[in-house]
This record gives structure tokens, C-alpha cells and sequence, in this order.
DNA sequence: CCATGCAGTTAACAACTGTTCTCTGGAATT
DNA sequence: AATTCCAGAGAACAGTTGTTAACTGCATGG
């Protein structure tokens, strides 16, 4: 806001991103947890020792992956959730949302899918924090619906988490759809469509 | 069957049997992707070179795991979802039947959930296809119950896929919350239960 | 009993890793 | 205009990696 920063900050931010994204490229076969330093220096053309001036460690440019990754899922999740009340055409929006964002950013994706359960403690749990704080949103979200009258927050958080796991999977069913056939994509879309809808009626018929 | 087999093949056995549970223990806080050959003969101690007598790289070591880490999973996944109509008591059998299976084998567990979206492909591949196995079988064995009356193939084997799904997930949260206090345990116990009870009763009004 | 097979050993290789220390050029500050 | 600061370069380190080749000893089958 408050003036454009000098070329020197500029430059810095720049060769930053470029690690960033040379190792979400690395990370497309193999796991955080075998990603090199030098790997990562070497894709972007800068010597080995010029990694120190942006991160600690793979692990600690890992943690900064998880909130690049979930800064773009953040909206995505929120409009997905929340125009996620029974209605046909909006679970088929919601679902066609989450085709798109994983077609938009595959890596992003990738990353989460594999690094929630990966290796590298710090990363597990940059991850499953943000995921708890989405969760926490999905239900205020929730807890605005009409159809929400006799729940318990608790059971409202329940479903929250529910609802994220579920768009985590089809998340990663699209992925791996990615480079196959268009009819497997429909196939997922079929899916997770059917998926959503069944949970959906298990909601409007929570309170028996 | 036919024969005790020789004491050459048992001791071959017995170190290939040694490799793959010292990589489970190593996979415990690293993935698939980072584990070296030396690494895991140096913990059995023998050779690195012997490692070629029993698999031809790590990747085709984690194969392996798979199998006996699924293996492990196979019979307790068919109980609890042949017990998986919508009575609360089976529900919360399933649930106490994941979590005994996770204090029971830790690190199986941990290595599916990991190495599911992980760094190697053909391990991926691997557990992909088992859990398609195993959302098969469920799905027959749901396809015996007089609910699935009115339920098309496709719909029995959606519904099997969100089951096998929501009991990887389960077991997951079990597994982060095996060396926390006992009061997180009960969460998980109570999270999982009412999700599964929520499943159900989408299934259970689902022909409408 | 002797010859073969084969699980595991030893030694060596080129390549790679993370980390340290020292240095440099140019932007930022005074 | 002079000084400080600091992102990145360069070189060197001890340790690691996967893979090769040639070997040894012992259980096995003829």
C-alpha cells in the first residue's frame, strides 16, 4: 500500500517464487520428503547457497508451499460450500467448480493431496490446520442454511468436515483423471455428483 | 502344504521378511519416495548389495508393502462393512473394530494413507487397484442387503467408495490421535460414528 | 560325495547431498 | 558522495547414495 517496494525487495520476492515454483514442478514425482535443496537451486539456475536466503529448509519452503496451495483453495472451498444446499444444479455446480480449480492448478492440488499424509511433520500439520480452519468456515457457512435449525454445533462441524474431506477426494479422483480420457472425467463427475447428493439427503434427514 | 520348505528358502524368506519390516519402521517419519537402499539394510544388517537379491529397487520393495500392508486391512475392512447396516450399536462396532485395527498395525496404516497419494507411481497404482478390489467386495456384500432393493450396480458401488473412503479417513484420524490423550480417541470415536450414522441415513432414504 | 546354485559379502566407482566460510557487486541508507 | 547492507556466487568439506563386479561359503540335487 504504502509505496512500491525497492528493486532490491523486488528481486529478492522474485528468485522466492521461482524456488517456489521450480520445486512444486520437482514435486510432481516425488514426495517433500526427497526433494533436494540443490535440486530445487539447480531447476532455477542459482547456486546451492542462495536457498538460505529464502528458507531454513525443504521443509520450511514445504510449510510455505501448504499456504500458497490452500491460498487458492481457500476460495474455492468457500464458494463451493457454501451454495451447497440440496438443490441438483448446485451440487453439479460445486462439482464442476472443483473440475475446474484441479485443471487450473494441478500442482496445488497434487501437493496437499500427497503432502496431508506425507513425510514431514511441519507440513502435516500446516496442512491439517488450515484444513480444520476451512472446516470451521464450512459450518458457519452451514449454520446460516435454513435446514440447520435443530442441529448441534457439533453435528454441524461433523458435516463441515465431512463436506472437505469429500472435495479433497474428488479433488484428487480429477487429478488422476487429468491426462486420461474425457469420458473417465465424466465418470468422476458422475461420481462425486452422486456422492454429494447422498449426503445431502443424509442432511435433510439428520433429525430422526 | 506339500513340503517344509528348505532351510535356504526359509532364511531367504526370513531377511525379506526383516527388509520390509525395517523400511515400515523407517517409512514411519519419511515417505516411500526418500527411503534409500542402504538405509534399509543398514537397519537389518546385512549388505546393501543383498538388498538386489530380494527387490529390484525401493519402489518394488514398497509393492510389496502394499500387499502386506492391505492384506492386514483386507479382512478387517469386510467385517466392518458386513456389519454395516444402519442398527447404531453395528456402527459403533465398526467404528471400535478401525480403531482396534489401527493400535493393532500403526504402520500399515500410516504407509497406506501416506503412500496412497505419494511419490511413486507404481505403489499409488498398487493401492489404487486394491482399493478398488475392496470397493467391489463391499459392494457385493451390500448388494445382499434387502435396503439395496431398489439400487442400481453403479449406485451400490458409489456408496461402497464413500464407505471405503470414510474408514481410510477414520483410521487416519485414529492414527494422529494414538499418542494423544485418551479424551482425543473418544473424539475421533464420536466424529466417525456420527458421520458413518449420516451415511446411513442417506442411504436409507436415497430411492426418493 | 561331489558339483552346482545362490544368498550374502567385500571393495570400489562416480555422482550426489547439506552446510560452512569467504567473497562480490550493486542497491539502500546516510 | 561515501558507507553500509545483503542477495547471490564460488569453492571446498565430509558424508551419503545406487550400482557394478568378483568373491565366499554353504545348502541343495544328482
Amino acid at each position: 500500500m504504502s509505496h512500491t517496494l525497492g528493486v532490491r525487495q523486488a528481486q529478492k520476492q522474485k528468485t522466492r517464487q521461482a524456488l517456489l515454483d521450480a520445486a512444486l514442478l520437482l514435486l510432481e514425482e516425488q514426495s517433500l520428503s526427497s526433494l533436494g535443496l540443490r535440486e530445487v537451486t539447480r531447476a532455477v539456475g542459482v547456486a546451492p547457497t542462495a536457498f538460505y536466503r529464502h528458507f531454513r529448509s525443504t521443509a520450511d519452503l514445504g510449510v510455505a508451499l501448504v499456504e500458497e496451495a490452500l491460498g487458492s483453495l481457500h476460495p474455492m472451498i468457500r464458494t463451493t460450500v457454501s451454495t451447497a444446499d440440496d438443490s441438483e444444479e448446485r451440487i453439479a455446480r460445486a462439482v464442476e467448480l472443483i473440475s475446474r480449480h484441479v485443471e487450473a492448478y494441478p500442482a496445488h492440488v497434487r501437493f496437499i493431496a500427497r503432502e496431508r499424509h506425507g513425510g514431514v511433520q511441519p507440513v502435516r500439520e500446516a496442512i491439517r490446520e488450515q484444513l480444520v480452519r476451512f472446516a470451521r468456515e464450512v459450518k458457519d457457512e452451514l449454520a446460516k442454511d435454513q435446514q440447520a435449525v435443530g442441529w448441534s454445533e457439533d453435528d454441524l462441524l461433523m458435516l463441515a468436515h465431512l463436506y472437505v474431506d469429500q472435495m479433497l477426494i474428488t479433488a484428487s479422483l480429477f487429478l488422476e483423471a487429468l491426462d486420461a480420457a474425457p469420458e473417465e472425467r465424466e465418470r468422476v463427475t458422475r461420481l462425486a455428483t452422486r456422492q454429494l447428493r447422498l449426503i445431502s439427503v443424509g442432511r435433510r434427514h439428520w433429525r430422526d
